[in-house]
RNA sequence: GGGCGAUUAGCUCAGUUGGUUAGAGCGCUACCCUUACAAGGUGGAUGUCGCAGGUUCGAGUCCUGCAUCGCCCA
């Protein structure tokens, strides 16, 4: 049966059959059960606009290790999934496909077909998006997956905007916003980019004027890059220092293009006297700075002009220019000041200019009417939960990002002009009827002045109806100029009053068209997914009809949020810090009054092979389904632990790989860019068969049929490598199982080599272990990598194959005692292995679930310590210590038979194994393997025949030959070798190679072999190297300084080190002396 | 302009509170298909730790300045 058992570990065949296994047992079900503690990962969830790429990859694959240890450790771990409507740009995506391919626009299909359009795309790529989670091997409660816009999260949106809007801390205002005039929409600053572009920079004059308008024989110059925004001027600004123009402030300018008469006003924030003339114009309505200026000095500059339309064409404010794009106007604006006299010069310049996102097209300052957050009193809750460390980064600094993007306190803008998302719960009336609506129930407005771009002055407790009605009803009214006629209320209605919606409707009220900023959701995540607002039923689940009815206690209640809420950690990237992180905080403390997570763990980013960030814009993301099918899920998420660590991104150069003949193309930008043209895909060519093929790109797909050369990325061999490598060590642990018995072990049957790996088993385990708590994934993956391959199978699966071997003839005493030494290995043996597969489970899940039931089959019962065999917390409260953290040790380092879980997926995380810890021994283990070393480097350098023994002498202490002589058997498998002599009075065998240690000296004697010259060499270089070492030690002892001021000891290490670099050197030079004499 | 981070072997990266003459994987190289593993084994070569100062008995590590790159915010 064991010889079934493949060479290479086949990753597909083991993903294909475990992960089914472990959902359909139900083994990533998180439900509550007071018994246990729970511990809760939110995920960052990803947006249904595209398919996941790497960086995906690396998020996910730290939440399921997470998660998987912490199951382990005997916690309810609940992942949990879903994904984001993301609505601008799961909008603009489906738009622009609609657009090119059936060259259709949202408007020409109405907002319920878009909206529909966009839900088909959603469920396309929720499963597209799920099904590589799965593959990644997610272990997320898939029962409970969410969207933000199904009907759980929708009615946390609208109780969170409702109680916000009764509450006051939402207002709707006049702001000048980033405007796509493409999509017509508000597009948030994140949602901006700068691009530098080839622009001109004209400069012109205003004349002045005198008290009656008329002008005078000065006027003033600015330069500007939009001449056409001069038709929205309000005023000219100069610094209010600047003696070329001191006198003129206050008094007036006549713009030529319509004759309007603005004030020249001093700001000393706007103007700069060194820049150009010194003097600028201020367009408020077009523009953040002057708008900035504006409310600086609103009361000498009057309202701002706006003379945008949403379509960027300019409005009857801009009078005969009304109408034509804002371009055209520009030109046409340039040549009536020139007509005027009034133009002065125009240079070209590179001029940065943003640029929306989502529609590559300009962005334009917009004044308009938008909804907001007010952020002082959230916001400054948000930053006091992360100084008094109820929320912790991890690593800290990140918080420096989250405290100083809060501090500002820039109030929320969660408008946007689309049709994909939540819709605004506000219903609208303007006019007497109005007024009347208020008075109906049961108020006497008064006639408050609003000012603009300001929150309406009694936008707090205005709101509420009666008290009666305060928990479904909220209202908020206006009335700019005091008459009846242009009052103006705005309604909201909270989650579950249609027919409220439905009154309002039919008295004339018209529902506001702007839907939510998807932030706004996505803020809500921590504990919308769990079913708030209701607190009385579970939310439901996948499948589900309606919602659940609760079980435990009498009362009906929301158990599923109070058991999970809130969070343990968020693991998520660092550009998301501010837009998410800091809105989850804000507005769990708001609904839940408690934070959403207690720790925010921020990983690296994964770069492409040129360091930029991957992206569906930049067409440089790599499908992670790619790279599983080459290198294994397992694979892939080892190496991407590997990379996880606190310093700093990762660059994964990728290449391509030839569909002929697997020979690698490394990936240039122009791959990256490249898209099809008339109608050909582009193609790249292999340098080794010549042959050309398309291949995978991130812009498009390629044709059907065709030959297609994949993204590989060489680094995933790292974890590739690593998994075969244990595949083969527990296949060779399998194979000689055969007649394996449970049985106790006693520390008397433990060989030396038993209990070194025992020991270092232990360390290895607190190890990982610290490491994982404190998030550093890459040196808990070094950690164990170098534990089973340089430890585990390099030195101790060779140094007990003797014992494993079965030797004698049957009936004979040797014949019993090698099959009893033979059992106790294979104890030992199948504790390693079970406690190997345990801690790396978390990072490579299948191989181990694959290897744990195949170690199943043979030992379904396996030697453990006392404490490390159970599923301790399942009898755990809250207020117990956790197992690992328990400092009770048991009694004795005896192995006792357990039985071993069904799956390695609810196996217990390893813990009761520090008996074994001998630090003493794991430093004398390291001479004998630095002795083998010495051999095998001697072999090396004399290059002799791996066929050829050798003899080896030793001189060494009697302490040290001792323990040498405990593995002299050992010296034929492991260096080929033969210990002859070991003690105080070896001699150096003439024509031998020699090398040296700290407390040894050893001889190769190498009769014919050896080269006298070479060795002669080799030796006079190694006393060079310890001369080196010598006089920096010497140096630092013979300086008073070092000695009196270093810790002691430091010193006292020193100083050793300095005498067993003597007493190598010595011998070093004896063989010289040797080798130069005969 | 402000903040955060990075710069270590050909490539990708580690390097704990300062303490031998700096490490890993890949790649390169020599030998080996040795009865777990060639996705492997045993050896070997490879570095002015971005530059310049400073602190210190001692600096890849701390401080200052500079250069280059990345991200965030204005």
């Amino acid at each position: 049966m064991p010889t079934e058992i493949p060479k290479q570990y086949d990753p597909a065949a083991a993903e294909a059959q475990w992960f089914p296994y472990w959902e359909s047992h139900g083994y990533f079900d998180a439900d509550p059960d007071p018994a246990k503690l729970s511990h809760t990962i939110m995920i960052p969830l990803p947006n249904v606009t595209g398919a996941l790429h790497m960086g995906h990859a690396l998020n996910g694959t730290i939440q399921d290790l997470l998660t998987r240890w912490r199951r382990m450790q005997g916690y309810v771990a609940l992942w949990m999934p879903g994904t984001d409507h993301a609505g601008i740009a799961t909008q603009a995506v489906v738009e622009r496909r609609m657009k090119e391919q059936e060259n259709l626009t949202r408007h020409d299909i109405g907002r319920e077909a878009l909206v529909d359009r966009i839900w088909k795309w959603k469920d396309e790529y929720e499963k597209r998006i799920i099904g590589q989670q799965k593959k990644l091997g997610a272990s997320c409660d898939w029962r409970r997956v969410r969207f933000t816009l199904d009907e759980v999260c929708s009615k946390a949106v609208r109780r969170t905007f409702f109680k916000m809007f009764r509450d006051g801390l939402i207002y709707r205002g006049k702001r000048l916003v980033n405007w796509d005039t493409f999509l017509q929409t508000a597009v948030a600053d994140d949602e901006v980019y700068t691009e530098d572009v080839a622009g001109k920079f004209w400069t012109f004059h205003y004349p002045v004027v005198d008290a009656d308008g008329k002008d005078t024989n000065r006027v003033i110059s600015f330069s500007t890059t939009r001449p056409e925004t001069m038709l929205g001027d309000t005023a000219v600004c100069v610094h209010p220092t600047d003696e070329r123009y001191t006198d003129l402030i206050g008094q007036k300018v006549r713009i030529p293009l319509n004759g309007r008469l603005i004030p020249i006003v001093a700001d000393a924030l706007l103007a700069d006297k060194e820049l150009g003339t010194g003097c600028v114009k201020v367009t408020p309505a077009h523009d953040p700075n002057d708008y900035a200026c504006w409310t600086r000095n609103r009361e000498l500059m009057g309202e701002p002009i706006n003379l945008l339309n949403p379509d960027g064409t300019f409005n009857e404010n801009a009078g005969q220019y009304a109408g034509m794009d804002r371009l055209a106007v520009r030109d046409a604006v340039v040549i009536a000041m020139q007509e005027q006299g009034c133009f002065e010069k125009e240079e070209d310049r590179q001029i940065p200019l943003k640029f929306s996102d989502r529609s590559k097209t300009a962005i334009e300052p917009y004044l308009s009417d938008q909804w907001f957050v007010k952020m002082d009193q959230l916001g400054q809750k948000a930053i006091d939960a992360v100084k008094n460390r109820d929320v912790e980064f991890f690593p800290e600094r990140y918080a420096n990002s989250y405290l100083d993007w809060l501090e500002e306190k820039r109030d929320w803008c969660i408008s946007r002009q689309l049709w994909w998302g939540h819709r605004i719960p506000v219903w609208h009336l303007t006019g007497q009827r109005a007024h009347e609506f208020l008075m109906e129930m049961g108020y006497e407005p008064e006639f408050p002045a609003i000012k603009e771009g300001e929150p309406p002055p009694n936008s707090g407790p205005v709101g509420h109806l009666t008290a009666e009605a305060a928990e479904k009803i909220s209202a908020v009214w206006s009335c700019p100029d005091g008459k009846p006629e242009s009052f103006m209320v705005s309604v909201c209605i909270a989650d579950g009053h249609e027919d409220i919606e439905k009154n309002l409707e039919e008295y004339g009220f018209e529902r506001e068209p702007d839907v939510l900023d998807t932030w706004f959701s996505s803020a809500l995540w921590p504990h919308a997914t769990l079913g708030w607002p209701d607190r009385e039923h579970n939310p439901p689940m996948v499948g589900d009809s309606g919602t659940q009815p609760l079980a435990l206690g009498s009362q009906p209640q929301n158990e599923v949020l109070r058991y999970f809420y809130p969070g343990s950690v968020l693991v998520t990237s660092r550009d998301i810090i501010t837009l998410w992180v800091a809105r989850m905080v804000l507005t769990g403390l708001y609904n839940m009054g408690d934070v959403p997570f207690r720790h925010v763990h921020v990983h690296p980013k994964i770069l492409d092979g040129f360091g930029q960030g991957m992206s569906k814009s930049k067409g440089n993301g790599v499908d992670p389904l790619d790279l599983i099918a080459r290198y294994g899920a397992d694979g892939l998420r080892f190496t991407i632990a590997s990379f996880a660590g606190e310093t700093q991104d990762v660059r994964l150069p990728i290449s391509y790989a030839c569909p002929h003949c697997d020979g690698l193309i490394p990936q240039t930008l122009e791959h990256q860019k490249a898209k099809p043209k008339d109608g050909k895909k582009p193609r790249v060519k292999c340098p080794k068969c010549k042959k050309d093929s398309q291949y995978t790109s991130a812009n498009y797909d390629a044709d059907p049929g065709e030959p297609v050369a994949s993204m590989v990325a060489e680094r995933f061999e790292y974890g590739r490598n690593f998994c075969n490598k244990l595949w083969n060590a527990c296949r060779f642990a399998l194979m000689n199982l055969e007649g394996y018995t449970p049985g106790p072990v006693s520390a008397a049957d433990l060989a030396l080599e038993d209990r070194w790996i025992l020991s270092r088993l232990a360390t290895v385990t607190d190890e990982v272990t610290k490491l994982l708590d404190k998030y550093q994934f890459d040196q808990a993956t070094r950690a164990l990598r170098e534990f089973v391959w340089n430890e585990f199978c390099d030195w101790y699966l060779e140094m007990i194959k003797p014992r494993l071997r079965v030797t004698g003839d049957e009936g004979t005493d040797e014949r019993t005692a090698s099959e009893a030494q033979r059992s106790n290995c294979q104890r030992v043996l199948v504790t390693v292995v079970d406690t190997i597969l345990r801690l790396l489970h978390p990072f490579t899940p299948f191989i181990t679930e694959e290897l744990w039931q195949r170690l199943n089959e043979i030992a379904p019962e396996r030697p453990a310590t006392a404490d490390s065999g159970k599923q301790k917390a399942e009898s755990l409260t809250a207020d117990d210590p956790m197992p690992w953290e328990a400092q009770g040790t048991p009694s004795l380092g005896v192995l006792m038979p357990q039985p071993a879980t069904a799956a390695c997926i609810v196996a217990s995380w390893p813990m009761g194994l520090e008996v074994f810890r001998q630090p003493a021994l794991e430093a004398r283990f390291q001479r004998l393997q630095d002795t083998i070393v010495a051999v095998r480097n001697v072999r090396g350098v004399y290059n002799i025949s791996p066929a050829a023994t050798v003899p080896v002498s030793l001189k060494c202490s009697g302490e040290v030959a001792e323990d040498i002589q405990q593995v002299a058997g050992q010296f034929e498998r492991l260096a080929k070798a033969t210990l002859q002599a070991c003690g105080p009075d070896v001699t150096r065998p003439a024509a031998s190679a020699s090398f040296s240690l700290a407390d040894a000296d050893g001889y190769v004697p190498l009769e014919g072999l050896i080269d006298r010259e070479a060795e002669l060499a080799r030796q006079k270089k190694e006393a060079d190297k310890l001369r080196g070492f010598i006089t920096s030690n010497e140096k630092k002892l013979s300086n008073s300084s070092f000695v009196d001021r270093a810790p002691p000891e430091v010193v006292a290490d020193v100083r050793e080190t300095l005498t067993n670099l003597q007493k190598q050197l010595v011998s070093t030079e004896e063989v010289i002396a040797q080798l130069s004499g005969n």
